[in-house]
DNA sequence: CCTCAGAATTGAGCTTACTCAGTTATATAG
DNA sequence: CTATATAACTGAGTAAGCTCAATTCTGAGG
């Protein structure tokens, strides 16, 4: 019997070890040349672990993107929300959460789609789409803060409200009619829709 | 030299017979155990061509699923659209509208899943995909006109709204988080985000 | 009928995500 | 320190979608 140490066990930090060096390895791989172009077997080699081992921290290639994508959009989320606190206006609020999450999953459009189709169509019992679930919901419920600001918006349900502009968002992110878009161009036909949504008594 | 034959000539009607074979088998197969239960083998055998000639007419195996699942689409968009005529209200029209697409997408849940994510992920220059589109376009359209019933409605952008409602239904008839609900809890929440953007001015 | 260009077909083979039986490393007990 | 249980790791192997060089079939021209 011995005391808990306080640097966790060799087994421990070896695996948060390994962690680090598969996240940073598929990190370098997937922003440079894009998910579908690298394989496993890349990232296992880069990380410096064996191929079987890769699986054991990211159950499916798609799980490992959600592991990288999902430090990104939260620092979009977090920037964004930032923004928006300058906003005056409910609908400039909105946006300014909105563009840079449109910008960081076009940064590299082809993992920004995969990313997006995880988040829906991915098993939700896996750790990294939780997390990508938990920032989904985090996105909303700024959505609907902001909504909250005006009174007649309050009056109606802004966290339904904000639920349908997360599903205008994702259709409009992932589109592939939309993959030649600016992300300007992405973000007025976000902004038109929400602006329908939103200017109804008018 | 000879007179363009009425019958189309072996050739042709060769091929004919071949997309029949397949479109049916894969019916079949899909319907019955689930497009991901069911190999690409499997449908080549079961349509009595080679494996490589599957590929000749689809794709890939998610065309082959659009292909199939394309007319079972086209059926229920048909009886909601007729279904919506006689219905006053416009929310009560456009209810009767989706109810048979979240039925249809829904009966063999995970290929309904399958096919809403092929529709926007999808390539959009395979010509089952096309078709997919259109009727996506369709089903906005038959939207748009229930909308354009009410005058205030009128007033708004009526195809922009059913853009919204089109996302809306999108991610809910897709969110892995509602697989296990039953089509009327999926309907009642697609109604009840339709409620919030449509309830607006009052 | 015979020839032949090219359309259509084919299935062996390739790629790659993922598995699992066997191996190695770690921590605890005596 | 030695033994043992068990957690962690490994890479050869599997499965399945898809490709493509070789083959067969079709129809027009002579």
């Amino acid at each position: 019997m011995q005391a808990v140490p306080q640097t966790l066990g060799r087994r421990e930090r070896n695996k948060q070890e390994k962690l680090d060096r598969i996240t940073a390895a598929a990190r370098e791989l997937f922003t440079q040349y894009g998910v579908d172009e690298v394989t496993t077997q890349q990232v296992a080699e880069k990380a410096d672990v064996g191929s079987g081992t890769l699986f054991l921290y990211a159950k499916t290639k798609a799980e490992l993107l959600l592991l990288v994508h999902n430090v990104k959009y939260a620092e979009a989320l977090n920037s964004g929300v930032a923004a928006a606190e300058q906003e005056e206006a409910v609908l400039d609020g909105i946006m300014a959460i909105i563009r840079p999450i449109i910008k960081c999953n076009r940064v590299q459009i082809e993992n920004g789609r995969t990313y997006l189709k995880e988040i829906v169509f991915g098993d939700p019992s896996e750790p990294h789409h939780a997390e990508a679930l938990a920032l989904t919901i985090r996105t909303e419920a700024a959505i609907a803060e902001v909504l909250g600001r005006d009174e007649q918006l309050m009056a109606r349900d802004p966290g339904k409200i904000a639920r349908v502009i997360s599903a205008i968002m994702f259709v409009s992110m992932s589109s592939s009619a939309n993959s030649g878009l600016t992300d300007e161009q992405v973000g007025d036909e976000i902004r038109d829709q929400i602006n329908v949504v939103l200017a109804a008594g008018s």
